[in-house]
RNA sequence: GGAGGGGUACCCAAGCGGCCAACGGGGGCAGACUGUAAAUCUGCUGGCUUAUGCCUUCGUAGGUUCGAAUCCUACCCCCUCCA
């Protein structure tokens, strides 16, 4: 791949790249450069918006770039102010520790291990003293910490800031410093800290690094960021069947955002892709190729093929899930109520609500749909019960006599 | 410290003594249509041993009343203006 293509890749989905001709320059000095993202020690369940990120510093590392991982430890203790003002919970040292590991886990199903560096910045920013402390705010100015939108408008508007909020960016963009970071990414709401990265590795002698910020990506709704309070995430964790059909229940439009922000697959693919579909192409088999490919790189290649199957018999042909477990559930009696067992099998949140879902005509009994409230299960039967297309189980109501 | 405004279900927001489990919108869930897309239409959107029954919910705790989200008292919290 020549430095353009190059470019133009690690270019890809970038809102912001300062400055692109000083990577260039970086890059064809021919030296692996360091490339780096902090992270959040407090969430360690990632999802495919964090994953964005670490994607791209994929990219660097096929590149032969190295990358470094650092878990912002010491930073966690300051409490980010960008954006919301809640304060995060302190964390211990074992608990910092478990989240790293499971940080490890995750990222290494995208990073490749060899070419990759995990750093914790308690490890420079323990062992700074006051004096040291003094001499970082000394590089930078109030006026310059006030340009940053958040504080701008807390400012203006007489909220409160607290001074060491002003020593999160300092103490961030220290961490450049003490790596001798290259480049450093982060998502767009990291900007100002990134670039005051920039300045302080000037104050202290350095080569300013490449800031590169990545869009935060949008949920399953299509609008707003993907983020677990919302609960509109699809998890590294998502079992490969629920993923695929997460993945194929996006819209045509965000599909099109995901291939560029989550595919590894080289641009001109995509727009081949996307010139197919709009010759006529079903867009739907687009959308396979991209569930296909991100189910297999969390799960591997036979579980995404698998989920691609379960989901065109279950979708395409109305057939249940392959890999429906079978649960068991007690009885008292000869029978037991649907709506009860509904419940009692978290398909529903309230078994009022399942008596309204059975009203609603959304729930099926081995594939027959059930509209009375009062329907009756028998013990010792196996029945596969369903509320609407996502909600299945399988169970077996064993008598408790 | 002074003056005023406000806290209602996931969110916004009506209600201001009984017809209120609480209008309307958003969001969500389900149904129809589809490609589990979008758009559209429809229903639902406190809980319970399914009961024309009971219980819980309108910031918190008391009180008035046959009856309160609605009136009174105290307390907590939020916002605006003045100092």
């Amino acid at each position: 791949m020549t430095i353009e293509e190059q470019l133009s890749e690690l270019a890809r989905g970038a809102v912001d790249l300062i400055h692109g001709e000083d990577l260039r320059k970086k890059i064809e000095r021919g030296v692996p450069l360091r490339v780096k993202a902090g992270f959040d020690p407090t969430a360690p369940d990632l999802h495919l918006g964090h994953t964005v990120l670490i994607n791209k510093l994929r990219q660097f590392q096929q590149f032969g770039h190295e990358v470094i991982f650092l878990i912002g430890d010491f930073t966690g203790l300051i409490g980010d102010p960008t954006g919301k003002s809640a304060t995060r919970p302190r964390l211990t040292p074992e608990a910092i520790a478990v989240n790293a590991r499971t940080y490890q886990e995750q990222i290494f199903k995208i990073l490749d291990p060899q070419r990759t560096r995990i750093e914790f910045n308690s490890r420079w920013m323990g062992a700074m003293n006051a004096a040291g402390l003094i001499e970082l705010a000394a590089k930078h100015t109030v006026a310059r910490m006030l340009e940053r939108d958040d504080f701008h408008k807390r400012y203006k508007s007489g909220q409160p800031i607290a001074i060491h909020e002003f020593l999160y960016p300092l103490v961030q963009g220290y961490d450049s410093v003490a790596l001798s970071a290259d480049v450093e990414l982060g998502g767009t709401d990291q900007k100002f800290n990134l670039l005051v990265g920039r300045q302080l590795q000037e104050a202290y002698g350095q080569e300013p690094q490449i800031v590169i910020t990545m869009p935060l990506l949008e949920g399953l709704d299509g609008v707003q960021k993907m983020s677990k309070s919302l609960g509109n995430t699809i998890a590294i964790h998502d079992p490969p069947i629920e993923m695929f059909g997460k993945l194929m229940s996006v819209s045509d439009a965000l599909m099109w955002r995901y291939f560029e922000l989550l595919s590894f697959r080289p641009l001109r693919e995509i727009d081949a892709l996307r010139a197919a579909v709009a010759g006529g192409g079903n867009p739907r088999d687009a959308k396979i190729e991209l569930a296909l490919e991100i189910v297999a790189r969390f799960h591997g290649q036979a579980a995404a093929a698998l989920a691609q199957a379960d989901f065109a018999a279950r979708f395409q042909r109305g057939a249940i899930p392959s890999d429906l477990p079978q649960s068991e559930l007690d009885v008292d009696g000869a029978s037991a109520r649907l709506a009860t067992v509904l419940k009692a099998l978290g398909l529903v949140a309230s078994t009022s609500e399942a008596t309204r879902k059975i009203v609603e005509g959304a729930v099926r009994v081995d594939q027959q749909r059930i509209g009375d409230p009062r329907y009756e299960l028998r013990a010792g039967a196996i029945y596969v019960v369903a509320v609407g297309k996502r909600a299945i189980a399988k169970v077996r109501l064993r008598s408790r006599d």
